[in-house]
RNA sequence: GGGUAGGUACCGAAGUGGUCAAACGGGGCAGACUGUAAAUCUGCUGGCUUACGCCUACGAAGGUUCGAAUCCUUCCCUGCCCA
């Protein structure tokens, strides 16, 4: 399922390959973010343009709406929202922990009420597995509690100890249960696109997750590694983080999950992060990412350069000729500053549209360029010189 | 020509004796955004000043008053109605 190519021989970093059922995923890779079953702005062709490899969906945003059993109804996520490559769903823990008002969080799972109507409801380890496999994702992750930043001792005891017994409790269903749902009865092998290579290994099942928390603690993220090592996942992410910490202690949760989790299965830290930060990160072991950063931010005007983030309504590129970046992604290359200025301040979709496909470009290239580099041996070089310029030449 | 309603900051629009450099919108300028309730949110927006503060300002000019965007006089301009 996972294979690792390469190492970089001055840090941790992995040159990969995750085969799921609908293909291969190349890694280090960046996972753009579809929530509702949608990379905001974005149409499948554009990702496919882009060379998007893997991307989100969420549990509980399409738990709520429409509903998974509309969803299975459609023929599955993929089906659903025209998309052929593989999906990771997140379990709903995240959304539990931001947006839920009220919620009480007990040993079967967390009540609450949702966001659309006030309903209460009840999540728990197998209602998200159930809801993962009814929509069908390559990569399910487990039902975690994603505590707070800061966490006290005592709540991020507990809080881990309660996602390694919730984790028993997924990998269980999922182990009994996910092949009733997955692959789906009388689908057709789907048409996978390979985005890279080749390597003859099939996956007819949805893989699962676990996640690694422990909050601030060293000893409890080594222990929660440990935990879920032992519970034998298809891969581990890193939760936790991406809750408003500040980037030190993002980075040391990475440094005291990693060495206690198996080096041959993906590591992906949720939620991360900005373009350095992903090196960081990779240098680190992790080789996967996902971030609403690069879509969120380009629906507000910030659009990604080697030199750094440019906020493209400021007046500096009222009469800009160039284009966003030296060398832009032919999809942008036609349309200058100035115009995609205009865009965003007269408050046109497409300048939505544009940068989001810009930015997630940047991302995935800058993706490319990792593994290129690692395969190459020169990934240190190249963390480095992107990092220096990305920081220090901040240039309009 | 007569009547009537008005002229407030970049625009629109409140305010009708002191707490007004003037609410609120828009526009403009800048910032934030990290497992997406976000095409959202925040700050600034007369001049000089780090600030205290000072100066200039509510069509124009005079006046009343301790004090005027607010009251009085005259003038200029605009909308509408009548001739």
């Amino acid at each position: 399922m996972f294979e690792v190519l390469a190492t970089d021989p001055a840090s941790k970093a992995r040159r990969g390959r995750l085969t799921t059922a609908h293909g291969v995923v190349e890694t280090p890779v960046f996972m753009p973010v579809g929530t509702q079953g949608a990379v905001k702005t974005l149409h499948p062709d554009e990702l496919r343009l882009l060379g998007t490899e893997i991307v989100l969906g969420n549990t509980y945003h399409l738990w709520l709406r429409p509903g998974e059993d509309v969803i299975r109804l459609l023929g599955g996520l993929h089906a659903f929202c025209a998309w052929d490559r593989p999906i990771l769903t997140d379990s709903g823990g995240f959304q539990v922990w931001s947006l839920a008002r009220i919620r009480k969080i007990n040993e079967e799972g967390v009540k609450f009420q949702n966001h659309l109507d006030g309903t209460p409801m009840l999540l728990s380890p197998e209602k998200s597995m159930e809801i993962q496999a009814a929509l069908g994702s390559d990569i399910a992750m487990l039902f975690d509690e994603c505590p707070p930043y800061p966490c006290e001792r005592d709540y991020a005891e507990q809080s881990t100890a309660l996602t390694t017994r919730w984790a028993e409790r997924c990998k269980s269903w999922h182990a009994e249960r996910a092949g009733e749902f997955f692959p789906r009865p009388g689908e057709r092998q789907p048409a996978t696109t390979k985005p890279t290579g080749q390597n003859g290994i099939t996956v007819k099942r949805q893989l699962l997750f676990g996640i690694v928390q422990g909050s601030t603690y060293a000893d409890l993220r080594e222990q929660s590694a440990r935990d879920l090592s032992a519970l034998d996942f298809d891969g581990y992410a890193i939760g936790g983080v991406s809750v408003g910490e500040p980037e030190a202690e993002m980075f040391r949760a990475i440094e005291h999950s990693e060495p206690f989790l198996p080096p041959h299965k993906p590591r992906y830290a949720m939620g991360l992060g900005t373009p350095p930060q992903m090196l960081e990160m990779i240098a680190r072991g992790v080789d996967m990412f996902d971030c609403v950063h690069p879509t969120r931010s380009a629906r507000h005007g910030l659009a990604f350069t080697p030199d750094g983030p440019i906020h493209i309504k400021n007046a500096e590129f009222e009469k800009d000729p160039a284009p966003l970046t030296g060398d832009c992604h032919p999809h942008l290359a036609p349309f200058s500053r100035a115009y995609l200025r205009h865009l965003y301040k007269a408050g046109e979709i497409l300048a939505l549209r544009l940068l989001s496909f810009h930015n997630l470009d940047f991302y995935l290239r800058l993706m490319r360029g990792a593994r290129e580099a690692i395969e190459a041996g020169t990934f240190s070089d190249f963390r480095a010189a992107f990092c220096e310029r990305y920081q220090t030449n901040r240039v309009p």
